[in-house]
RNA sequence: GGGGCUGUAGUUCAGCUGGUUAGAAUGCCUGCCUGUCACGCAGGAGGUCGAGAGUUCGAGUCUCUUCGGCCCCGCCA
């Protein structure tokens, strides 16, 4: 079927244009049919243009115009007019296309769901029609805003001297860390490639082969289970740096996400952005991604309680745990329900329970307040600057425990309450530093790296790794935005008799670690010079800059929180034949 | 692995303690309509109540199984 090509897209075309004849070609947005006068709203990507059909002065316009419907695809040619009726709310308001002649290019059933931004239907249903979805002007600017970070990363890397390196997706598959998916190879039967969690040990190797700069936007695989911001397939903008320190990753990309918010939302960042430790991120906002657009900042409360008859917080005093607490500003009239609700909200993070104390018209209220001295309340509202209609949370528990469901509940109440709709559109990055290098795994019973096996520890606390690893705090380094972890990093061993140790302490016999490791092992012994770097999630990046929520939402075509592919239903069984020739059974 | 919510016209939803022919809005179809842009007016068509089994005189509604979707905990170096 032959069709006359644009002249210009639909979203071009203004009041200069007047007198000019055109040719569009687009998708029908809407189609109003007055009798006497048709109207067709052509869209494309650049935007929406009227097209106006005069049955009077073209009947064979008309005719071939009749059996146009929503999302057909059509050419048309026409003398760009002035409205008679201007519409204030399109860009392309001031004009429309007299239509001189036209035709359809290809039709279209009816879709499942209309193309509009107000949109209607399930997720279920965009999904399994995703090219439809995607013809919907807010998501496609969520791919041109993802396309520009792309192109600012390009731009911004290569000016800084980086280079551009291309990692392989199949290789080996290593333990720690998220589980791999598998490519079995049919040439060694048996044998598997694994989809890279990341390309740290390749860019660490580029390192020792001197390309002193790498950065790469880069997929990544990790067979979990899905969150709204979690794909098992995702994207990085992955960098690492030789001859440096923490201070001068930081400092790069700093520069980097200043320009980015210049480039896409012309927004001045300032920098160097605020750093706090982990421990102290822990401790003030019970999270190692804290959201510091507002405030409700834990206090720990163990001194205040230091003898109390409670015996709940007493025994957690004996234990070497954590009794802390925070404001729920204005939560004062909090009924027993909501207050029984934020309890369950809390045990999901593992608290075993959720004291509350309530300050309302001048009264007090609280289970515990019988074990509440008149020193300990006046101490309480100081602390916490309580006013009238207050509600202070609290729980005791051990140091994780506590602090964790006390964060988790600072930002329920900051949702409920409405806080975190009212700091839209503020952007608070932060550094978290000083991670310990090692958590104890409870289940393995054995140390595992919290960041992973090849950050370095912290220069002063080497001597830690043999008397209290627990102690040891690693070079790493968290960027976060608004309660986002947005990327994280860290200085990398480059001397092999420390990543041995590190290897050992993390339980690996020195086999297992020669299996495994042994061409890194081999490679830091020729010359690796000290590097570190940073990656970022790009998809992540993306949700903020465009202010999404949900992660399927800057992915063009995503999986389920199952993992399915709902359109073109991946994953499914695979011919005998495929799996013979790889030498498999299921 | 666990918890919560959810599946009813094309779509978004309502549907009470189980009870006549399962409704609304919107979309769709037909007709009318010369300034619409959520066009308007009149009429019409449209249902395996996710699937399967069970209880019952009778199931959209109750029970069990199962397949999906969304959110969370665990998991995600």
């Amino acid at each position: 079927m032959t069709f006359l090509k644009r002249s210009k897209n639909c979203g071009e075309l203004r009041s200069q244009n007047i007198g000019e004849t055109v040719i569009l070609n687009g998708w029908v947005h809407s189609r109003r049919d007055l009798g006497g006068l048709i109207f067709i709203d052509l869209r494309d990507r650049y935007g929406i243009t009227q097209l106006v059909i005069r049955p009077e002065l073209t009947p064979d316009v008309a005719e071939k115009a009749k059996p146009i419907r929503s999302e057909f695809v059509l050419w048309a040619k026409g003398t760009v007019h002035k409205r008679e009726s201007i519409n204030s709310k399109m860009p392309t308001g001031e004009i429309e296309i007299s239509v001189e002649d036209c035709d359809i290019i290809n039709p279209s059933e009816l879709p499942p769901f209309e193309i509009l931004d107000e949109l209607d239907a399930s997720e279920e249903l965009r999904l399994k029609y995703r090219y439809l979805d995607l013809r919907r002007p807010a998501l496609q600017n969520n791919f041109i805003i993802r396309n520009r970070v792309a192109q600012i990363t390009h731009s911004f890397f290569y000016e800084n001297n980086f280079i551009e390196i291309e990692t392989p997706y199949l290789m080996k598959s290593t333990p720690e860390g998220a589980r791999d998916f598998l490519v079995p190879s049919r040439i060694h039967k048996g044998k598997f490639y694994a989809l890279p969690q990341s390309p740290q040990i390749y860019k660490q190797l580029l390192m020792v082969s001197g390309f002193d700069r790498y950065v790469q936007i880069v997929k990544c695989f990790r067979d979990e289970d899905l969150r709204s911001d979690r794909q098992p397939e995702f994207t990085q903008i992955d960098a690492e740096m030789s001859f440096v320190e923490q201070d001068d990753i930081i400092a790069v990309f700093e520069k980097f996400f200043k320009r980015l918010w210049k480039e896409v939302l012309g927004i001045e960042i300032q920098i160097p952005f605020p750093r706090l430790t982990y421990k102290d991120a822990m401790e003030n906002y019970g999270s190692d991604k804290p959201d510091t657009r507002f405030e409700m900042k834990l206090h720990n409360l163990n001194q205040i309680f230091a003898n109390t008859e409670f015996q709940v917080f007493a025994n957690t005093i004996a234990s070497n745990g954590i009794i802390a607490g925070f404001n729920a500003k204005g939560f004062g009239s909090y009924s027993r329900k909501q207050l029984d609700e934020l309890t369950e909200f809390a045990k999901k993070y593992g608290a075993k329970g959720l004291s509350y104390i309530k300050f309302t018209d001048n009264s007090i209220s609280s289970p515990i307040l019988k074990f509440l001295k008149q020193e300990d309340i006046e101490n309480l509202k100081q602390i916490f600057a309580v006013e009238d209609g207050d509600l202070l949370l609290i729980i005791s528990d051990n140091w994780r425990t506590t602090y964790t469901a006390l964060g988790a509940l600072r930002l329920e109440i900051a949702k409920r309450g409405g806080i975190i709709e009212s700091v839209k559109g503020q952007y608070n990055f932060l550094w978290v530093i000083d991670f310990p290098l090692f958590e104890w795994d409870e289940n393995a019973s054995r140390w595992v790296a919290m960041h992973h096996p090849f950050t370095s520890p912290n220069v002063s606390d080497l001597d830690l790794l043999d008397t209290n690893p627990g102690e040891a705090r690693a070079n790493a380094y968290d960027i976060v935005l608004n309660g986002v972890e947005i990327g994280g990093g860290s200085i990398r061993i480059h001397n092999e008799q420390v990543q041995k140790k590190m290897f050992d302490l993390l339980g690996l016999t020195e086999k297992q670690a020669n299996d495994k490791f042994g061409f890194l092992l081999q490679a830091l012994k020729y010359g690796a010079p000290p590097h570190g770097g940073i990656a970022l999630g790009l998809d992540r990046l993306v949700m903020l800059l465009t202010g999404t929520d949900n992660i399927r939402d800057v992915i063009a075509f995503p999986k389920t929180t199952s993992g399915l592919s709902l359109m073109d239903n991946s994953p499914s069984e695979v011919d005998p034949d495929q799996l013979r020739e790889l030498g498999l059974k299921i």
